[in-house]
DNA sequence: TGCCAGGCCCTCTTTAGGGCCTT
């Protein structure tokens, strides 16, 4: 899908890991992801996959994500080849986007896929249109925007959940604020990139 | 033995340092 597709229609996804980095050995261990088509959520895909070595047990207790449950699942490679045929040619939006982005790219090199869409990042978004919250952790904005939430954290349907309303919140705030209706995934990108000072006269002069 | 990421962004800046985010 090209950058001037509508920022309404993406992927939204999320990992769970074995630690912060694909160069240093990490693997996925969770990837869940929503489908926004107009707004609209109307696809899920959350699978656990074994990254092939046991994790260990900080990881477990901050996801929640056991051994015993990654033992039963299935590899990483047929995960991903799952998850290549459910992103398609979307666009892709993640919290923290450089994080996921890094290890979507190294889990599709394990089996010789390539991105076919581009990113986008909500905390950067957050950073530029949420100025006055407390941080721009995405549990702190999903209850700055009081956003609906079951409670989970660190899971990756359920934070790919959140980051999607959360990516909604900021259309909607260009739209309340800026009366911006239904921009290009490219402006949410180009936004990204203003600084924090100038965001609100660039948002006023292309409104 | 000890250490181990990477990119963004602010400021006491740009010949740098450190906090924020993600697991």
């Amino acid at each position: 899908m090209t950058a001037q597709a509508p920022a309404n229609t993406v992927v939204v996804l999320d990992f769970e890991t074995t630690g912060l980095s694909p160069t240093q050995g990490d693997r996925a261990i969770e990837i869940g992801a929503v489908l926004l088509e107009n707004g609209q959520a109307t696809a899920r895909f959350q699978e656990l996959m074994n990254p092939g070595f046991r994790i260990s047990s900080f990881i477990e207790d901050y996801t929640g994500i056991t051994n015993a449950m990654l033992q039963e699942a299935a590899p990483c490679d047929e995960v991903m080849e799952r998850f290549y045929q459910f992103v398609g040619q979307h666009n892709m939006v993640a919290h923290n986007a450089s994080f996921d982005q890094r290890f979507l790219e190294a889990e599709f090199d394990q089996i010789g896929r390539r991105l076919n869409g581009d990113f986008a990042c909500s905390m950067l978004l957050s950073r530029r249109l949420f100025q006055d919250a407390p941080n721009h952790k995405l549990g702190s904005l999903v209850a700055y925007n009081n956003i609906d939430n079951d409670g989970v954290f660190h899971r990756a349907l359920a934070d790919s959940e959140m980051t999607a309303k959360l990516w909604l919140c900021l259309l909607e705030q260009l739209e309340q604020h800026y009366s911006l209706i239904n921009p290009s995934f490219a402006l949410m990108q180009q936004i990204s990139r203003k600084s924090k000072a100038n965001v609100a006269s660039f948002l006023h002069k292309i409104a």
